[in-house]
DNA sequence: GAAAAGATTAAA
DNA sequence: TTAATCTTTTCC
C-alpha cells in the first residue's frame, strides 16, 4: 500500500526528473552517506541532478552544519530545567539520537504555563502529565489522529512548559528515515513539520515521558550554536488568545532549508 | 455517553 | 484548498 503511495509521488510532474535520478542512483550512494556528516549526507552526488535547474540546493555552503556529531556528549538534566522560552533557542542546533538515526534540530516553539496554547493549559491530565513533570523528558502526544509531535519537557517538576520540535536536519540514518517517512527523498520535505519528526524516529505516545538525558532509546545530544536565528509566532494555534497567538515563541535556525511552513512568518529577532 | 476540536500532512 | 483520521477533553 505505502509502495503505490510512493509510486503516485513519484509521477508528479515537476519532480518526476528529480525521482527518476534518485532511484537509478544506485542505493550503495545513499547507504555509503549514511553514517558521515550532515553536508555529505545530503549533497546531490549525481551531475545529472545538479543540472537541473529546477532544484534548489539542499544545503547551505556556509560551514556551520558540517560538523559531525560523534564528539558532543548527551545533555544533562539541568540543561532542560529552565523556562521554554529560553530553551527553545537554545535546543537548535543539538542533535536527537535514536539508534542510527540522528537529527539536529532546526526548529522549536515554546509553550508555557498560563499559556492559552499550551496543552497544559486544562491542567494535568494522563496525556499532559509529562508536560508537568521535570525538564528533560518527552511530550509525545497525536494530533489529529495520526501525526505523533515530539515535544522536550522544560522548566522544573510542576511547571506546566515544554518545547515543540518542528524542524530537523538529517545527520545519520537517511535510508532509516526514508524508510520510515516512506519518501526516498533529500529535501527538506523529508523532515520539515513536527508530524514528520515522530516519524522520522519511529516513536509513538509511548514514548512519551521517556527521559532524553540518560543513554539508550531517544537522546538529545550536544550540538554547535546557530550563527543567526529567526523568530516568528507560533503555528496553528488560532484557538489561542490573541496575547499568545501573536507571541513570537517560534524559533528557527537562519538559511536553512529544514523549515516548516509558514516561512513567510519568521523574521529576524529585533 | 456524545460531540467537537485539534501545536498536521499530502495530494489536487 | 481539502480530505484523511482518531484521540483527548469537555459538556450534557
Amino acid at each position: 500500500m505505502k509502495r503505490s503511495h510512493r509510486f503516485k509521488r513519484s509521477i508528479k510532474p515537476k519532480k518526476s526528473l528529480y525521482i527518476k535520478l534518485t532511484n537509478s542512483n544506485n542505493e550503495q550512494d545513499i547507504t555509503a552517506t549514511t553514517s558521515m556528516t550532515l553536508s555529505s549526507s545530503i549533497k546531490p552526488s549525481s551531475s545529472l541532478i545538479r543540472a537541473n535547474s529546477n532544484l534548489k540546493p539542499q544545503i547551505p555552503t556556509s560551514s556551520s552544519s558540517l560538523i559531525s556529531f560523534e564528539k558532543y556528549a548527551i545533555l544533562s538534566q539541568d540543561f532542560f530545567q529552565i523556562d521554554a522560552l529560553d530553551l527553545a533557542p537554545r535546543l537548535l542546533g543539538k542533535f536527537l539520537r535514536r539508534d542510527d538515526v540522528v537529527l539536529q534540530i532546526t526548529e522549536v516553539e515554546a509553550y508555557r504555563p498560563n499559556d492559552s496554547a499550551c496543552h497544559g493549559r486544562f491542567g494535568l491530565t494522563p496525556r499532559t502529565a509529562p508536560v508537568f513533570g521535570p525538564g528533560g523528558h518527552a511530550y509525545v502526544y497525536l494530533c489529529y489522529g495520526l501525526h505523533t509531535m515530539l515535544n522536550i519537557v522544560a522548566d522544573k517538576e510542576g511547571v506546566g512548559a515544554a518545547v515543540l520540535i518542528r524542524s530537523c536536519a538529517p545527520v545519520c540514518g537517511l535510508e532509516t528515515i526514508q524508510l520510515r517517512r516512506g519518501q526516498k527523498t533529500e529535501k527538506p520535505v523529508l523532515l520539515a513539520g513536527p508530524g514528520k519528526i515522530g516519524q522520522a524516529l519511529g516513536i509513538s505516545t509511548d514514548w512519551s515521558s521517556h527521559p532524553l538525558y540518560t543513554p539508550g532509546g531517544l537522546e538529545v545530544l550536544d550540538g554547535p550554536e546557530p550563527e543567526k536565528i529567526l523568530i516568528g509566532p507560533r503555528v496553528g494555534i488560532a484557538y489561542a488568545s490573541p496575547e499568545h497567538v501573536n507571541a513570537l515563541w517560534r524559533f528557527a535556525v537562519a538559511d536553512s532549508p529544514w523549515i516548516s511552513a509558514p516561512k513567510n512568518t519568521l523574521g529576524p529577532p529585533p
